[in-house]
DNA sequence: ATAAATCTCGAGTGGACACTCGAAATTCGA
DNA sequence: TCGAATTTCGAGTGTCCACTCGAGATTTAT
């Protein structure tokens, strides 16, 4: 057999500006994603939006999926949720209600992650993996803070820190629903700050 | 002009199978668009689970928004949610722990109910009118319940009756999401109870 | 400079989509 | 029974979809 590293691999990897495009075409994604839904936005509506033809935009990313999850990944980035411990516990909670104020200012972002993680439940998504290892670790993440916080004693007595867990991030999601329909009525960060008072243990 | 009423009107409504086949046709989108989305479910997927044409199809229901109002009624007409207004007062906790509990045997419709509400945030999404009626009524409901339960100190004080109602909705609305993706590791139920145990008064 | 690699895109492919049309089959009131 | 109303459906309309192909334009290492 001849096989063998005879290829000398002339590859010279992407150009100049093609990181840059690679953002434009993630943003351009995001905002058709956001308000079309994975099923019910086309490639082509990504592509005009960007001003390139469909076909270019399939060089760089060459499936849907593939766009799809590098959107997913983008967004990670930007609220960089269950990423950051929160060095200090006490902030777990500030933390939280910032990020809650904060995301009063990007609803593009909320509604991308809202559409796209009820969909991912839908058969054959493929965000599905995605939500299903965020909400793991999220809840991991969430419930070791909490953890730390019984520990100091911070923590109403009863209050599971797993099972608070998963319902303050259900909380956060389900509130981020009920905001995007009807903003003016809808307080998220004072729902999170409610919850807080509710078990964390009170000032003596 | 000679217009007046000399068409005798001759119609004699539906035949006598036809309410019967709407509810299959029904019952067939619901796991269409529970699988599926709404955009993402086709009218071919729901006759052919029929075993009918996607002609026949739109006979009783002329286009796809139709069928998904009729779709999204029927889901009220089951689960009667915001309809009860729980007689007595102490019940209103005990009924949605049971609902709760009953859900969990209706995953199909839980599905349905998460994935189209998400999906009617997005533009020119049927079912939004829907659920920006849902959710006003049945915030109104819950806080009414809510209040009640302060006037006979069955509240924690702090509790704001208003906030605690949209931040149940969106507890017991999270929570599906998680339980549908995991639903070993997640009770629903237990959530809800959670949320009530900190919201109601402690026994003294 | 030049050649190879990357980038761009026009032109398609095959299929799915919601919806229309006209006509046959069926039901039912009289 | 008979005729009109309802129900069924095959065939088609125009549109959009993700994705392919091949070739020209641009960039970059040498």
């Amino acid at each position: 057999m001849a096989t063998g590293e005879s290829v000398p691999d002339r590859r010279r990897g992407p150009y100049a500006k093609s990181t840059e495009r690679r953002r434009t075409i993630v943003a351009a994604a995001h905002a058709v994603f956001a308000a079309r839904g994975y099923r019910g936005g086309s490639l082509q509506d990504v592509a005009d939006r960007v001003g390139m033809s469909q076909t270019s935009l399939l060089h760089y990313f060459p499936t849907k999926s593939d766009l799809l999850l590098a959107v997913l990944n983008w967004r990670d980035s930007i609220t960089g949720d269950g990423t950051a411990p929160s060095d200090p516990d006490e902030a777990f909670v500030d933390e939280i209600i910032r990020q809650a104020h904060f995301n009063e200012s990007i609803p593009g972002v909320i509604e991308l992650y809202t559409v796209l993680c009820a969909e991912s439940v839908t058969e054959d998504h493929p965000g599905r993996k995605y939500f299903l290892e965020r909400f793991a670790t999220l809840r991991g993440v969430y419930a070791r803070s909490l953890t730390s916080l019984a520990e100091q004693g911070k923590l109403r007595s009863g209050v599971d820190p797993e099972r608070a867990a998963a319902s303050l991030i259900a909380l956060w999601d389900g509130i981020q629903t009920q905001w995007l329909l009807a903003p003016d009525s809808i307080d998220m960060a004072a729902a999170l700050r409610d919850y807080f008072d509710l078990i964390l243990a009170p000032r003596p």
